[in-house]
DNA sequence: CCCGAGCTATATCAGACCAATATAGCGGAG
DNA sequence: CTCCGCTATATTGGTCTGATATAGCTCGGG
């Protein structure tokens, strides 16, 4: 989904700044399958506001760089829905570690074992991301998102789980020895 | 996985024309999780044969334009290995269906309706593509880029499944009434 | 025979995006 | 005082994408 689009779904909940726009997709619940660097959030952002999609407000607080407060436009809101009425985008996935594991032949179990044992960890770090997150009250739309990001995380975990018992690490070895 | 490294990796497994190493990595157990497009492989491959990681012959048999067929030197396959030994680059997933399910609060039932059905559709197809390829001899490393991908995709397509249940169409509202 | 579609094969380009970095503060801890 | 973490804006060189161009060859249909 292209940064345009992103920003404008965010504004659609509220006024925000550039940085807090990227704070808001980096909620723990949505951060698994959006993403988008202040790099292109900024350019995006000016490029909305020249297509009259988004305005913005600057508030001088004693602040330097100062803060400017984006709003989405009628114009703004009618573009962003137009387009998730239109042509659905494909999802990507790019996994290096799964490319890693394609060539670990290449690898001795130690570090095949650290790199499952790594991936485990991280994968866990998110589902508990997004599952204390749903603690707080969810709508229909969080609700769904959190299933489905439980829902696969929980399932890869359970497959690397069980496929780490084939790797054992130098130490293992050396302690059955 | 940068290009470069992708293009290494496919190069251990054999000489490849650009073409074919495109070819190679959209092999439908693969091409859930890595994908390049030929605008950044010819470059990659250009980089690899100036910094010395790749050779290069052509084959002129009458064809325009002719034929490169990569290898990969005893230099490029250390340094591919050595990045397997190195820091793993983080998975990355993109999901504009998740995110326009995040907004769905602005589309009717049928417009949810028909993007829960084109998601499973196309999920059965990549499910389809791994499950079928993987009838072929499979060696370790391929088993467990299969078990993981079948692992994620199902786990997902029960998820949408059970879900889809709550939406209805205006086709199924007509037929109640 | 001709034409079109699909395939093999190389190459390029404008636009999109990333990671890193720069700048400018503020507040808190050591 | 210094350093770290945070809020906040902005930029840049490098990487990648999708589309496109070019150059064939083969096969099937008219």
């Amino acid at each position: 989904m292209d940064v345009r689009t992103i920003c404008l779904g965010i504004l659609t909940r509220g006024d925000a700044t550039g940085y807090e726009i990227k704070k808001l997709f980096e909620d723990g619940r949505f951060s698994y399958f959006v993403e988008a660097s202040f790099g292109s959030i900024y350019p995006a952002l000016s490029r909305l506001t020249e297509d009259g999609l988004v305005s913005v407000r600057e508030e001088a607080g004693g602040r330097r760089p100062d803060r400017k407060v984006y709003s989405i436009t009628e114009k703004g809101k009618s573009t962003f829905v137009a387009g998730l009425n239109g042509p659905m985008p494909d999802d990507r996935f790019r996994s290096p570690f799964l490319f890693a594991m394609m060539f670990s032949n290449f690898l001795d179990q130690t570090r095949i074992a650290a790199m499952i044992d790594g991936y485990i960890a991280d994968t866990e770090a998110k589902l508990a991301q997004i599952t204390c997150e749903c603690g707080r009250p969810c709508n229909a739309q969080e609700a769904f998102i959190c299933g489905y990001g439980r829902t696969a995380y929980s399932a890869v975990l359970g497959f690397l789980k069980e496929r780490r018992k084939e790797f054992k690490t130098d130490a293992a070895i050396a302690a059955a020895e």
